[in-house]
DNA sequence: ACGACAATAT
DNA sequence: AATATTGTCG
């Protein structure tokens, strides 16, 4: 207590120790929220501290920064995590943080470094680790005694804008004999990052205070959090903003195609073939899905020699399958409904159906669970979608979840109401039985958790190693988590409370990354993401659609899907190689 | 090279 | 405060 900050310097150097002596009068805050490794960690310690929340720990610092000397934290964590925890100590005050891991991954050893960490140990600590922080104090005093009274976030925190090129390129000069460290990071924008529970405070603030009647100021009052500055704030809302409009947009774009269906001229198909395009009976239709469009794939070539047994695949007719008559108005108009298409699929395909269930039940892989949370239904599945360079086991059945016609759960716990493809991959809409409207907006995201074929996305209570060696997807009624365990699609501002809530309770976390090839490489994460999206919006939106690139299966159930009209001939592709054309009879 | 995002400038 | 532009990142 009486102990100031200046005591740092009498740290005992090591020499003086024993065979291992924690150097003596350090007082480290330690932060972990697995309380074994706390324990373990704390063994190692002389004087410390130990919380195995963030928050607290964050509460205790500001309380009085004084009364330690560093802090070491975990970095994953629930409620926060470390690198969190890092960024804001170093913005608001300047205690030394070193960050903890068994997680060796570079990346996440350079995030910490680059958030400023002075240390980054792995898990499990070993006691020569522990043995030598005491650097990271003293080398604090030595190096930059002045600055320690000032905190760089508050040197931050007021920027002076008209200086600021001035400034700017002179670090760039100054960059050549100075402290790499430090400066780099100077150099770059300091950015923090939206969390979820920073999201999720952000939009109860807006949502308190009206969407219009929130401005930045206000909102980061309600935020209450400290480390965040009015722009910050004024610059997510910016965003937000931009997503409303945008959502907005579509969302009144497609209701215009759903009353008028003026883009082809007010009339709807009644008739409306869907075939199998492939080559002839019991082949397989190994079409790149390019080749309709001229474009030769040497990837799907790959594609052919990693399939294992083509007979699974043989299309066994080539039946057309026409679709029943229907002129009562836009709800019971036939389009191809994705249960027929999907049933003319499996039939051909020969998917073997589910016991005995109901007959437009299916089941495709395995399903693991289903669950309801907060009155939202969700399941998990297995899916063994691939991407089109790592094909080595693709089996199609599983592209495909489960299915139900009924609104009834059924086996597969919910109706599908649409389902998309493009080349890489298939993706369905399951209807948690919600409101039609909110379907659309949120179902880019279903397709997202659906393309992140290779993360598991499940509730708390299933263990990270169940799924070793599948790709496992977990999916919700509405709404999906990507690698990150962020929601995808649609910003999460825009996901509506419900998927706000259910995501931001927690009980809904990441339990697998994804291999890391499909992390890097050419940003597979993104593109899967986004085009899905893509192809979403195409569905929806006849402007946008591209031709050669979308594909989808949509259906009437569901009166913004149906709003789509099918015009043209289409290519589904909707598995890797196996290529389907829909035929739609103009009018 | 591009889109998303957050910082920064106007 | 709102909007436009810029810098970073993957």
């Amino acid at each position: 207590m009486s102990e100031k900050n200046d005591q740092v310097g009498q740290i005992p150097a090591p020499e003086n120790g024993k065979e291992y002596q924690f150097p003596v009068g350090m007082r480290v805050l330690a932060v972990d929220d697995d309380i074994v490794c706390l324990q373990k960690l704390a063994a190692l310690l002389r004087q410390f501290t130990v919380t195995t929340e963030a928050t607290k720990a964050l509460k205790m610092l500001r309380e009085n920064k004084d009364n330690f000397d560093i802090v070491i934290t975990d970095v994953q964590m629930l409620e926060m995590d470390g690198f969190r925890l890092l960024e804001i100590i170093s913005l608001e005050m300047d205690i030394p943080v070193i960050m903890m891991s068994s997680n060796d991954d570079i990346k996440t050893v350079m995030k910490g470094i680059e958030h400023g960490a002075r240390d980054y140990l792995l898990k499990p600590i070993r006691v020569e680790e522990i043995k030598n922080i005491w650097q990271h104090v003293i080398r604090k005093t030595l190096f930059d005694p002045d600055k320690q009274s000032i905190p760089k976030g508050a040197a931050d925190q007021n920027p002076k804008p008209a200086k600021r090129h001035g400034e700017r390129s002179k670090v760039k000069e100054a960059q050549t004999n100075n402290l790499s460290d430090e400066d780099s990071l100077a150099q770059k924008r300091q950015r923090i990052a939206w969390t979820r529970e920073l999201r999720a405070k952000f939009c109860d603030a807006v949502k308190t205070l009206g969407v219009d009647k929130a401005v930045p100021k206000k909102i980061l009052e309600l935020m209450n959090e400290p480390g965040i500055t009015r722009e910050n704030v004024a610059s997510h809302l910016q965003k937000f903003r931009n997503a409303m409009k945008k959502n907005d947009a579509r969302t009144i774009q497609q209701s215009d195609n759903g009353v008028v269906s003026s883009s082809i001229g007010g009339h709807l198909p009644n008739t409306t073939i869907l075939s199998f395009d492939n080559q002839g009976p019991d082949s397989v239709h190994c079409l790149d899905g390019f080749g309709v469009n001229g474009h030769s794939n040497s990837e799907m070539i790959q594609f052919s020699h990693h399939v294992q047994n083509p007979e699974t695949f043989s299309i066994v007719s080539q039946k057309p399958l026409s679709l029943p008559t229907n002129q009562q108005g836009i709800l019971q108009q036939r389009y191809p409904q994705a249960p027929e298409i999907m049933n003319q699929m499996w039939q051909t395909m020969n998917i073997p159906r589910l016991g005995n269930s109901p007959s437009h039940h299916y089941q495709m892989g395995n399903l693991h669970q289903q669950s309801d949370f907060n009155g939202l239904k969700y399941q998990t599945f297995t899916s063994r979608l691939r991407m089109v360079d790592d094909l080595m086991d693709m089996d199609i059945y599983s592209h495909i979840p489960s299915y139900s016609t009924s609104s009834e759960p059924g086996p597969s716990g919910f109706p599908l109401v649409g389902c998309t493809s493009n080349s890489h991959s298939i993706g369905v809409f399951l209807d948690a039985g919600s409101s039609p409207s909110i379907m659309l907006r949120d179902a880019s995201t279903d397709f997202s958790a659906i393309a992140q074929n290779d993360s598991v996305v499940g509730p708390q209570n299933e263990l990270p190693g169940q799924y070793e060696g599948s790709n496992n997807v977990s999916c919700m009624g509405r709404g999906g988590l990507d690698f990150r365990g962020q929601i995808t699609g649609v910003p999460l501002d825009m996901q509506g409370s419900i998927m706000e809530e259910f995501i931001g309770s927690s009980q809904m976390k990441l339990v697998q990354q994804p291999p890391e090839h499909l992390k890097s490489e050419n940003n597979l994460h993104f593109s899967c993401c986004s085009s899905t999206d893509d192809d979403l919006n195409a569905a929806l939106n006849p402007d946008l659609r591209k031709e050669e690139e979308i594909d989808y299966l949509t259906t009437n159930d569901n009166p913004p899907l149906s709003a789509f009209l099918w015009q043209k001939e289409f290519t589904i592709n909707a598995a890797k190689g196996l290529q389907f054309v829909v035929n739609v009879p103009s009018i």
